[in-house]
DNA sequence: AAATCATGTTGACATTTGTCATTATTTTTC
DNA sequence: GAAAAATAATGACAAATGTCAACATGATTT
C-alpha cells in the first residue's frame, strides 16, 4: 500500500477541473486541507483489491492500470488511468474496500483524498453528489461495453477493440509507444498472452498494424474498426 | 414501449423500502403524485434499450429480465428482477437513453416514477443522493463480479454460478420452477443454448441438479459451489 | 562480458465451444 | 383436438482458444 512519506500539498492536480468544479472555495479548502501527492514507481501498487478504501486517488503523471485479480494471476485490466483522472472503488459507501488493483505502468504521481472529506462533500452538496452519479453511471456504461465485448466478440474483435481504446482514448495517436506488455494486452482482452501474440502477428501480416520495439501503428484504422464490429 | 393506461396510483409498491425511505413526507408526496401502476403481459418491453429514459421502474409483482441487446441476438441478461426491486438505467444524468432493455418474464406489474421528480429528489435529499450511490456501487460490484465470471471460468462454472444465482438470489430455494427458457440460462451464462443444454444434462447425469418440465432441483449444492469455483 | 531474469515468439497439440442439421417435446393457436 | 409454432435435446463436425514446451530477445545484475 502507498506510504504517505511526506504531507506535500499537489499543486499539479487542479481539483477544479474534475467534478470538483461544483464544489464553493470554501469547500475546495477542506479538500485541499488533507490531500498529499505522493510519488510511485514503475509498477507500484497504489491501491490493492481487498485492501481499505480509504482514498480516493487523482493520477497526475505518468500511467496507470485499474485491474480485478482473479485465481491463477488470471487478472483483467478494466481501463488504464492517465492524468488527470480520478480513481475511486465501488466500495465507496458500501464496504469501504477496495474491489480491484491500482498499479502504475511508469513513474507516476497521484494526489491522494482522504475519502471522509469527499463523503462529506457528497453529503453537504447535492451538485457535486449529482456530478458524482454522473461519473458513476458512465462507469457503468462503458462497463456495459466491456461486459459485451469480451463476452460476445471473439478474439480479433477483442484485441482491435483494445488497440482502439489505446489509440483513441489513452494516446490519442495512430502511432503509440506503451509500457503495457503481451500480457497487459492479453488481459484487457480477455485471452491468453500466446493468443494476443498471434493474433497482434496476424493484424500485422494483414497490414492492418505495425509493431515493433518501439511501440504500435495503426495502418488501416477502418479496416480495424471493422474487425472490431464483425468480432 | 409502456402505454400509460391510465393513472392508477400503485398502492402495491411502498416506495419507503427502498431507499426512499431517506425521503421526508413532503417528499414522498412529490413521488407519489406522479407515479402509475401498470401491468404487464409475459413477455413484454417496459424498458427498450435506445429508446427514453423518462421514467423508474419498481416491479410490483411478477419476475422482468433486465438485458443489453447485442447483434444477432446475442443478448446478455444483466440480472433477474423481482418484487420490489428498483430498475433505473446508466443513462440517467448521461445521455437519458436505455442503455439495456427490462421484458417481463410473467404477467406483471410495475410502478413508474418520472425521472425529473426523482432528478429533483437527488438534487435536493443528500441522504437520499448518498443512498442511491451506494446502490450504484452496489450494481458496479456486482457488473465486476459478472464479468470475471464470464471471462475467466470455462462454461461448467457459468452455468453453475447461474443456478446458484437463481437458487440463491432469486427463489431463495434449492427448488424452483422458472419461466426462463434455456436461450435465457444461456444468455446470462454467455454461451449458445445448445451449450446451455449440454452441460445441464451433464450436471443432472452427475447428480449435481434435476430438472424436468416443472423445473429445477439442486441436489449438490456444495458440489456445484465447487464447479463455480473451479470454473 | 557473462549470467540471470523477464518478456516475447513460435509450433504442436488438446480442449473447449460454436454451428448446423435433425428430431423430440411442449405450448399455443385455430 | 389438430395444426402450427416455439422450445428442448442430441449428434456430427468445424472453428476457436488454451496449454505446454521450446527457444529468442532484451534488460538488468554481477
Amino acid at each position: 500500500m502507498a506510504i504517505f512519506t511526506k504531507g506535500v500539498h499537489c499543486g499539479s492536480c487542479n481539483l477544479k477541473m474534475n467534478l470538483f468544479c461544483y464544489l464553493s472555495d470554501e469547500q475546495l479548502d477542506i479538500i485541499n486541507n488533507d490531500r498529499y501527492e505522493v510519488h510511485f514507481h514503475k509498477g507500484e501498487v497504489i491501491f490493492k483489491q481487498g485492501g481499505p478504501l480509504t482514498h480516493i486517488a487523482c493520477l497526475t503523471s505518468g500511467l496507470a492500470k485499474v485491474y480485478i485479480e482473479g485465481h491463477d494471476k488470471k487478472n483483467m485490466i478494466l481501463k488504464v488511468l492517465k492524468p488527470t483522472e480520478l480513481v475511486g472503488g465501488p466500495g465507496f459507501t458500501v464496504d469501504y474496500r477496495q474491489h480491484f488493483s491500482v498499479s502504475t505502468l511508469s513513474e507516476s504521481s497521484a494526489c491522494l483524498i482522504d475519502i471522509r472529506a469527499f463523503e462529506k462533500m457528497i453529503k453537504t452538496n447535492a451538485e457535486f453528489s449529482f456530478a458524482f452519479i454522473k461519473y458513476l453511471n458512465e462507469t457503468t456504461i462503458a462497463l456495459h461495453d466491456k461486459l459485451m465485448n469480451l463476452t460476445h466478440k471473439q478474439m480479433h474483435g477483442r484485441i482491435a477493440d483494445t488497440l482502439l481504446y489505446l489509440s483513441k482514448e489513452i494516446y490519442r495517436s495512430s502511432t503509440f509507444d506503451t509500457p503495457l506488455t503481451r500480457q497487459d494486452l492479453a488481459d484487457m482482452s480477455a485471452m491468453t498472452k500466446e493468443s494476443a501474440i498471434r493474433i497482434l502477428k496476424e493484424l500485422k501480416d494483414d497490414n492492418i498494424i505495425d509493431f515493433n520495439s518501439s511501440g504500435f501503428n495503426i495502418l488501416n484504422e477502418p479496416g480495424l474498426i471493422q474487425i472490431s464490429i464483425t468480432g
